[in-house]
RNA sequence: GGAGGGGUGGCAGAGCGGUCAAAUGCAACGGACUGUAAAUCCGUCGACUUUCGUCUACGAUGGUUCGAAUCCAUCCCCCUCCA
């Protein structure tokens, strides 16, 4: 196993998050020296403000920070403000939509909402710091800019960079806008660097281009040496990204997905992820991870249990975690309805199950839930429905609850009143 | 500015006057098997009512026609090449 001098890389290598990094050995050395002084060193991640939360694909970055500032270094968290008005063309085929002000605004919150449950932020010395580059894109020169940054970047070079190429080699268009782009990022960590004395950038795979964008910049303009690190891109075993359960995304923001819906997303991975999974989504020591990984058959599911936990915890908090997890254990394992499952109301009087099923959100129409009655997947308190003309009436609470369930994870309460 | 190509359901991508609610693939969902896993098999996959049926939908608006996603006109948007 290699060994690193410095614990952040260690932790990085033996917890799966290393990818990639500009200079290895530089970046040791350079970490190892600030820890054993006890300066932090100072690392930044970026986000674009595109969406108005982050989700699980974004949290491996975001452990990696995490555990950054554990080994006593200085996070800071970079929100796209500027960049986000450009688009990153990084592996993608069309150029974005423009948002609007208000809408980026609106994001900009829901992304500091994001980071401030990973990090603790604050005036100390080792204490995370969120940073706008549009803060300093704003009143931008561009001439200057064009003079100081421009001439050094070559076209020639750029032409060759992943992001562009597959682009033009796959015939689709890409605007001068977006060719921009990784002059900003890179820009950015060169302000960073002035600012705060930021040396490194830590972001996933996908990045790789823009991080060297700006390693490259830092050398050529500020003859500084600066470092760039990556996490790989987690797919689930069929190579496929991570992070969408039920055909959508699995938000961090609580206002954007319950945090039972969280904890079941962690519950229900597959087996050949949990190891990965325990490493990267949890603060759990190495020996606990490796203790559950090994687990067969029916015992991983303690594993999982133990995965969704722990990573409802970091995001949700303790409370929350354990919350979901309680509802979880009555409805699977005890059959009985948890009182943090989504619920409905309805009439006194009487509702229809379709209606039913439709205020839960299950069902998008009365037709997909005629068709799964059809297809004997919804249930009343346990039991298959039928008809689908029945009423639900307070005749059918049972242990003070009416449970509706689709298939065989998705469950909810009805409360009539 | 000139020439050409294109805009179809969550995505990809057929259809090119009726038999089109629209092939196929992916994704998604339900069932069987299981462990709240994976793989596999079966089924479903616009809306309303389910029995017939009705409505909305193939960039937008008009038109031709008994009948248009398919033809025509105008407009909007995208792309390629030339200048």
């Amino acid at each position: 196993m290699t060994s690193f001098k410095s614990e952040f890389l260690n932790i990085m290598h033996e917890r799966g998050f290393y990818n990639q990094c500009t200079n290895e050995e530089g970046f040791d050395e350079y970490l190892a020296d600030c820890e054993k002084r006890g300066i932090p060193a100072v690392g930044y991640l970026g986000s674009d403000p595109t969406g108005d939360s982050l989700h699980v694909g974004h949290i491996v970055p975001l452990m990696m920070l995490r555990w950054f500032q554990k080994c006593g270094h200085k996070p800071l968290t970079l929100v796209g403000g500027a960049t986000a008005r450009i688009g990153d063309p990084s592996g993608k085929d069309k150029l974005r939509p423009f948002l609007s002000e208000e809408t980026l605004a609106h994001n900009v919150e829901g992304l500091k909402k994001s980071f401030m449950k990973f990090l603790r932020f604050g005036e100390g010395k080792n204490d995370a710091l969120m940073v706008d580059n549009y803060d300093w894109f704003k009143n931008i020169n561009y001439l200057e800019f064009l003079r100081d940054i421009g001439t050094c970047y070559s076209v020639n070079r750029m032409l060759t960079m992943d992001s562009v190429k597959s682009r033009l080699e796959r015939e689709q268009p890409m605007s001068f806008l977006e060719f921009n782009y990784m002059l900003l990022q890179g820009y950015d960590f060169c302000v960073l660097l002035q600012k705060y004395g930021c040396r490194a950038q830590i972001a996933g795979a996908d990045q790789w281009g823009n991080i060297v964008s700006g390693t490259e910049l830092g050398r050529r303009r500020y003859d500084m040496e600066l470092f760039g690190f990556t996490s790989p891109i987690i797919t689930d075993s069929a190579g496929k990204k991570m992070g969408k359960s039920e055909g959508n995304a699995v938000w961090i923001n609580e206002d954007k997905l319950p945090a039972y819906n969280y904890y079941q997303y962690f519950r229900n991975i597959g087996d050949a992820e949990v190891g990965k999974c325990l490493r990267i989504f949890t603060d759990l020591p190495m020996e606990e991870v490796r203790r559950l990984e090994v687990l067969q058959d029916k015992e991983i599911n303690e594993a999982k249990k133990i995965l969704a936990f722990e990573a409802t915890k970091i995001c949700r908090g303790e409370a929350e975690a354990k919350a979901a997890q309680e509802t979880a254990i009555q409805t699977f394992e005890k059959g009985i309805a948890g009182d943090d499952l989504p619920t409905a109301t309805g009439s006194k009087e009487g509702v229809g199950v379709l209606d039913a099923f439709m205020a839960l959100g299950f069902v998008a129409s009365k037709g997909e839930a005629r068709r799964l009655i059809k297809q004997a997947g919804l249930k009343l308190n346990d039991k298959v429905i039928t008809d689908e003309n029945y009423i639900i009436t307070e005749t059918d609470i049972e242990n003070g609850n009416i449970k509706l369930s689709q298939g065989k994870k998705k469950h909810g309460l009805l409360i009539l009143r």
